[in-house]
DNA sequence: AGCTACAATGAAAGCGCTTCCATTTCTTCG
DNA sequence: CGAAGAAATGGAAGCGCTTTCATTGTAGCT
């Protein structure tokens, strides 16, 4: 107790240490560490006496002291856009449970759809030496992708589909979502087919998709607007308005994102539409909302927890040196076809 | 050179150190340090010696170690409910984008509106040693409060108000919120009063300064369904239709969030109620999507990313050891008049 | 030339933990 | 009951950095 005590005054400047567990409840540092970490090492009693311990003296190990002797952090960075764009929010989400429930910890970076951000916060990251890192996209500045696969870690590439991933990807081809949508369209046939859309990569991919299927059979419009992702409810509002002013007969148009979409789709709602007969308005990620516009918004759903979940899984497989897991995951998606197509 | 290559063989199985650095550079691991911290202290030269090399091998240095030796993590971690339920998303991108800027690092934590998890999460969290860390509101288990409270770390509790934060509130009071709302609904006068809402505290807040306000001058229907936080669309629409169901005459609804309001006016619009004469509906958050409902949704307005940036720049600053934050920031609310009320 | 003052660099210790290997303590069984 | 093997514990070294304090180099002045 004399001793407690006196340990609890030197912990007024600093925290209680794994060798102050050790002092009190009467072992070596070892077998606080086991005691910790692989707790069947340890004899019932002892253990007791030093969960004892360490509950009385409210001791939080030091990870950082942790991870730098056993070179492990449980720690998984992921590196996304955006999180206010909802999109991928619940991708993080997923991912988070997974983690958490595995004993990680995920570390979060925003790189605000810029890849030199992106640079920088995978360098800060590495820094710290996560046991395994998450990116959006498969685009990257080749320093990125050079330190990347220096640091010799796990890497997980999510929300776009390749046959070369840095590592594995966990995600869907672009184009064949813009493929499938102007299928979709053209069975039901309209005089003009637009697009409206973001720049960046995946939306890119996802319209030149779109453009592609329609290749010698109509020519599709592109809005003259300058759209930075995120997109915006207002960005839609804009260039469908641009759109219905240029020309005549009826129209089908694929938006980069269900927020696109929605603004669109307002547009074309004070403007007395008759949807989808005179305008077929389809949008991409199936948000909350989509069901509830009006008319009820068409749209491509993709599973986007799941990726997550998914991503978090293989990360974890090939931290336990599971060599077998898959290059490339590939997630379903499919039309929702609603009110407006 | 031939230095280099030797190293870089090594290399293969653990990363390049400080050390391996000074060693390709001519100079002493310290000099590596100052260079990389505090380049002034080092010759333009010697500098330029040593940047050469780091970039060469790729170095980055091991913030664990780092972070070991010096007791400084540059890390700041954050506690919130949830990021999929967009309210809290921006706080976390103004969080961000300010705890960048100074160089610091955000780690997220997910609590699920659960306080057990948030006790889990801070203990995680502490084990990493970070220079500070953000929480969620101002209800927390005792365990969780002894902990940061023994952790001697600056601490701010965000998105509610209160006398006696942990250390530094940024935020502002759900109750006067609440009581706000209800002046507006009593102006316009209904025959009825009702509250839609979640279980969450805050959301119990809001609804109990909403009910206190009309205290001796009506009561207020709560409905019979249990919501828990975050609440969906669904729960608004239902939630609506049981009110509806209920009673007759006007009615003013306050929903504890844009989300559940929509929801709410879903219902009332199929049902071709008339807003704002016979129903109004309040919501909370002022969510993109609620200029745009139909008719617009009147909604309660507050800067969800000022309260991020805030937050880290009361915590930078008491990082920085600088006595005079104040205990209780307040964060500006107004109502939004739209077409619901 | 000699002395002071400051700039630039280095040596050694230590941050708090884990790993590896050695040692002690307990079982078990012939 | 003692040897062998397993279970439980401990000692020492080291993870990659920063800190403190000491040392060396370089001007600047008389």
């Amino acid at each position: 107790m004399a001793d407690y005590e006196k340990i609890k005054q030197n912990t007024a400047s600093g925290p209680v240490t794994l060798a102050d567990i050790a002092k009190l409840a009467g072992v070596s540092p070892v077998t606080v560490s086991r005691a910790i970490n692989t707790p069947q090492l340890v004899k019932p009693r002892t253990l007791e006496a030093i969960e004892r311990v360490i509950a009385k003296t409210g001791y939080v190990p030091n990870l950082l002291a942790g991870g730098l002797a056993s070179r492990k952090t449980r720690l998984i960075a992921a590196v996304v856009p955006s999180v206010a764009s909802t999109i991928f929010a619940e991708t993080i989400e997923g991912l988070n449970a997974e983690l958490v429930s595995a004993g990680y910890q995920l570390m979060l970076g925003l790189s605000g759809y810029d890849l030199s951000r992106e640079l920088e916060l995978t360098r800060a990251i590495l820094a710290r030496r996560p046991d395994g890192i998450i990116l959006t996209g498969i685009t990257h500045l080749k320093e990125t992708r050079a330190m990347l696969t220096g640091a010799g870690l796990p890497i997980v590439e999510i929300w776009d589909s390749t046959p070369s991933p840095l590592d594995t990807a966990v995600g869907f081809s672009h184009a064949a979502v813009g493929s499938l949508v102007a299928g979709h369209l053209l069975i039901r046939g309209y005089d003009r087919y637009a697009q409206i859309g973001a720049n960046d990569p995946r939306a890119v991919q996802r319209r030149d998709g779109f453009v592609d299927r329609l290749k010698g059979i109509a020519e599709v419009e592109l809005p003259e607007l300058e759209m930075n992702s995120p997109s915006t409810f207002r960005d839609g509002r804009v260039a469908m308005a641009q759109l219905l002013d240029k020309g005549k007969g009826s129209i089908g148009v694929f938006c980069s994102s269900d927020v696109v979409a929605h603004g669109a789709l307002a547009e074309a709602h004070a403007r007395g539409c008759k949807m989808p007969e005179d305008l077929a308005i389809i949008g991409f990620g199936d948000f909350d909302f989509a069901p509830h516009t009006h008319p009820p918004l068409t749209t491509v759903r993709i599973d986007r927890r799941d990726i997550g979940t998914k991503a978090a899984r293989s990360i974890l497989r090939k931290i336990d040196g599971d060599e077998n897991v898959e290059a490339m995951i590939n997630i379903d998606f499919h039309i929702v076809a609603r009110g407006t197509a």
